[in-house]
DNA sequence: CAAGCGATCAT
DNA sequence: ACATGATCGCTTGT
């Protein structure tokens, strides 16, 4: 309890946020898109949503005790009737925000916030009031107002918040914030305001005077009654203004006059928090159609105490660390069968490098126990006891990164089975937007709230990697740490719905990775070299041909800085499209400038950078060839939040395809010695297939079942000609549309593809969907119901979470909405080909096949086939592959074989 | 030396 | 202003 400094004041300290409930509602208005936002029955919410949101914000961060929100009623004020024109020449309220004050006032009904509104009075009046009542109680009051009148209020206590950019960011006004951007003090803002008029009111100032001029007079004078009085003294063009102008600045002056003693209720009880009704709250979000994203924002303050109660769950273990042991030989036997029998927590201190593996020692951890096991000094009893223990799947055995465990021990002879719990892969399903690090962070400072509950936080830090010969300790503790993420991970996953796919997707698919990752593909450096150096004698001629064209002056081709002098200045080229920086040099507009202006130096150019181009993957891959001639890629699991794979080091999932010349790289690719060939096996439009199974459009369902050339069966139907009366512009049309639409391609951007005009493009976008209605009304629901539940799904359940789908930031907005289209589909052909890994992997490990998968590129699996293993391989995997998940339309499988990646491309 | 940017490769 | 990635070289800031 702190004691008063003042007498009459001996209640607790009142925080009283005041809200300006029109004002906030139209701001909220016009920063969400009307029609994004409806209660599917015709009436939009997008003032309602954004006010609850700005609410909800403000709540959380300023943690104020009251709260009460004031409107303006309607029926005209005081003001009107002595300035018939105030407020003249305001647009017509939209037809869209009709009804939306009224929603707003149930929704503060069901939260239990008290709002006001008096006849006759202004909702500013209304603020006003309070806020000086607050002020002269010496206790605290924020104001969130978009309207100038507030800021005459601002003063000790009294903050203003105003909002900056759509309903959430606000700028903080004290008295010393007003005096800075005024010039004026908060109580002298109005005489400012006086003089310069206000435009939105329709209370015109003092010609010529603007702020500047009106704080400089009112510095001078004092207040604006005196420099009224002296107002003869002022020279010049503004003196002359003002003289002129008395009567009207006198008469805003009385308007923009707060009222500040207005009858209100001032009652304890009327502005507390916490009187609102959850289900009350939960039914007026149903009819209006609100998501689960708002519903959890909902700041537990509104509730009555105790309803939202989290305290729970005390821990009875204890953070002190269990007795580190080292156990060998067979010392490590008995300790399998003991404390870690039935799982265990397990780090490594390896790292998987070019593909060596480096782990010297393990360290497992369960809830009594703690081991820490080196590899090098183990004798054959404990090599056997812990091969037999890391491969008896019946023990549960949880890792940081499961498939980085499996490197270091599999190049140690040690294989695992049982895998319980990745953290790694966990953490992803749940989050899959959070970069790995940031999770690694999340999961730590879980950790850490946890030892703290338990008064017993250990001081080192926790180090997951493991690393450069770091002591035992913190290799355990690693291990500990596992341990004890385990469990808030699984729930976690329940809680995503992730738990199948992790346990029976990801998790599996990892040991299935990180045997290819071992394999690698064969790779012949002659081939590459060869190419190397034709490309480095090539990119030397043109880099000459292309100085020779700007009178020999050698510049560097590869700095856009200098292009764009060449280019733009000294060439006096007609400048494109804007980067952040300047003006773009990119293939498409030096390709544009080079239709313009026919200027060799750009054909040069674009030449020179297709080789550069060629001979940075070149040098690249062969920096990449590891000791036994293969490269060895990393494939990640939790990068690309639409759930594909990513690859890296090198990435072998853009090796060129499009251009002759660059194909010519996948030739280095080869099959290796002791096996026959390379085989390519690829979905055949999966992610169009997709959009047919989850639109369920019956045009496009039957355009795969016709067995007829995709593009062309849709573009007959757009363009309504017979099939084989499709044009190559009409097919090659209908195509970009297809592919365009399903990454949320606009008009706009469909033009620039296409280079036909944005009228011509939205024709073409409308006959697209006329004929397949089913896809834009599968386009639309995926966005509209991504917004209501907050996440995206797909067909196994994967989420991905769209906080941004209500963002008031357009930009934002609009590419959430492009992820929500797109995630769906990218994210369950993802799904789709996981679950073709798993099983080619199962099936050609039954079948005792010597065949393997050696890379996976979104909708391509790339095998090498022993000998003699090619018809059942070719069958094994087109059969896996085409049945690994059933949609509405057959999923077709091309197969390619050859002796290179090239030869086997189809 | 790191970080941001622009460009370009793949599906 | 068309989704998901990786990589490189240049430029700029620490």
């Amino acid at each position: 309890m702190t004691s008063s400094e003042h007498p009459g004041s001996d209640q607790a300290p009142v925080r009283l946020l005041l809200i300006d409930g029109h004002a906030m509602a139209f701001r909220a208005f016009f920063a969400l898109p009307a029609d994004g936002f409806t209660d599917g029955r015709g009436q939009s919410t997008n003032a309602v949503y954004g006010f609850a949101r700005m609410l909800f914000n403000v709540v959380a961060s300023e943690r104020p005790t009251h709260v009460a929100v004031a409107f303006d009623m309607a029926g005209g004020t005081f003001r009107d009737r002595i300035y018939d024109q105030y407020k003249a020449g305001r647009d017509e309220t939209p037809a869209q925000f009709i009804g939306q004050i009224a929603l707003i006032q149930k929704t503060l009904d069901a939260l239990g916030v008290t709002w006001l509104e008096v006849p006759d009075f202004e909702a500013d009046d209304i603020i006003a009031t309070l806020a000086t009542r607050m002020r002269t109680r010496e206790q605290e009051a924020l104001i969130v107002s978009s309207d100038r009148d507030a800021i005459q209020l601002v003063g000790p206590g009294v903050t203003l918040l105003q909002p900056v950019k759509g309903v959430t960011e606000m700028r903080r006004m004290d008295p010393a914030a007003v005096e800075e951007k005024y010039q004026v003090t908060p109580e002298h803002y109005p005489d400012l305001a006086a003089l310069v008029g206000e435009s939105a009111d329709n209370l015109p100032g003092v010609p010529g005077v603007g702020p500047k001029t009106a704080a400089k007079w009112i510095g001078k004078y004092g207040d604006l009654e005196s420099l009224l009085e002296h107002a003869e003294e002022i020279t010049g063009k503004a003196g002359q203004s003002l003289r002129d102008h008395v009567e009207d600045v006198r008469r805003n002056r009385v308007m923009n006059a707060a009222v500040t003693d207005l009858e209100l209720p001032d009652d304890e009880v009327v502005f507390t928090l916490g009187r609102g009704d959850r289900a009350a709250v939960h039914d007026v979000f149903d009819d209006l159609a609100f998501g689960a994203t708002i519903r959890r924002d909902l700041p537990a303050v509104f509730l009555p105490e105790g309803e939202d109660g989290t305290d729970a769950a005390a821990d009875e273990q204890a953070a002190e660390l269990p007795e580190i042991t080292r156990p060998e030989g067979k010392d490590l036997a008995a300790a399998l069968r003991g404390p870690f029998a039935d799982g265990a927590a397990l780090a490594i201190d390896g790292t998987w490098e070019l593909g060596l593996g480096e782990a010297r020692r393990i360290a497992l951890s369960t809830e009594s126990a703690l081991a820490v096991i080196d590899l090098e000094r183990l004798d054959t009893d404990g090599e056997r006891a812990l091969a037999a223990w890391l491969s008896d799947a019946s023990v549960r055995k949880d890792a940081h990164d499961a498939k980085l465990a499996v490197h270091e021990l599999s190049a140690r002879g040690l294989d695992v089975e049982g895998w319980g719990t990745d953290l790694s892969l966990a953490e992803f399903l749940c989050r899959p937007d959070q970069r790995p690090t940031d999770l690694a962070g999340l999961a730590m400072r879980h950790l850490q709230e946890e030892l703290e509950a338990e008064q017993a936080a250990p001081q080192q830090t926790l180090d997951l990697e493991g690393d450069d010969g770091a002591a035992d300790e913190s290799l355990a503790r690693a291990a500990d740490a596992v341990r004890r993420l385990v469990p808030l991970l699984r729930t976690d996953l329940e809680e995503h719905e992730a738990t199948a796919l992790h346990d029976d997707l990801e998790l599996p698919l990892a040991t299935v990775l990180g045997e290819m990752e071992a394999v690698g593909i064969q790779v012949e450096d002659e081939v590459l070299a060869d190419l190397d150096a034709e490309h480095e004698r090539r990119q030397t001629e043109v880099a000459e041909a292309a100085f020779s064209e700007i009178d020999g002056e050698r510049i560097n081709l590869g700095s856009p800085k200098q292009l764009q002098e060449v280019l733009y200045e000294r060439l006096g080229m007609p400048k494109g499209r804007r980067t952040k920086t300047g003006y773009s040099t990119n293939a498409e507009t030096l390709t544009d400038l080079f239709e313009k202006t026919q200027h060799p130096f750009l054909a040069h150019l674009l030449a020179h950078r297709d080789v550069t181009k060629m001979r940075q993957i070149i040098e690249t891959l062969r920096r990449f060839i590891a000791e036994d001639g293969r490269i060895h890629t990393t494939f990640h699991q939790n990068i690309a939040a639409t759930g594909r794979l990513s690859s890296n080091n090198p990435n072998l999932q853009n090796i060129p395809m499009r251009t002759e010349d660059g194909r010519r790289i996948r030739s280095a690719f080869v099959v290796s010695e002791g096996y026959e060939q390379l085989l390519t096996a690829d979905y055949s439009q999966i992610e169009m297939r997709i959009m047919a199974h989850l639109s369920e459009d019956e045009g496009l369902i039957e355009a795969f079942r016709s067995g007829e050339d995709l593009h062309r069966f849709v573009a007959s139907r757009v363009f309504d000609v017979a099939p084989e009366d499709v044009s190559a512009a009409m097919r090659s049309k209908t195509k970009a549309v297809s592919y365009g639409l399903a990454y949320g391609l606009s008009a706009f951007g469909l033009a620039r593809q296409l280079h036909i005009s944005q009228a011509e493009a939205t024709g073409l976008r409308d006959g697209y969907f006329e004929r397949f209605g089913g896809v834009r009304d599968f386009l639309r629901e995926s966005v509209e119901q991504a917004r209501s539940t907050g996440y995206t799904e797909t067909i196994l359940g994967r989420r991905r979470y769209l906080p941004d789908l209500t963002s008031d930031n357009r930009q934002r907005r609009e590419n959430a909405e492009r992820v929500a289209l797109n995630s769906p589909i990218q994210g369950s052909a993802a799904d789709i080909i996981k679950l073709a890994m798993l099983r080619v992997a199962a099936d050609l490990r039954e079948a005792g096949l010597r065949s393997r998968v050696l890379l996976q590129v979104h909708d391509e699996l790339v095998l090498e086939i022993a000998p003699g293993e090619l018809e059942q391989v070719r069958d094994l995997v087109v059969t896996g592959m085409g049945d690994a998940y059933e949609i509405s339309v057959p999923l077709e499988v091309g197969v390619g074989v050859g002796r290179t990646w090239l030869d086997a491309a189809h």
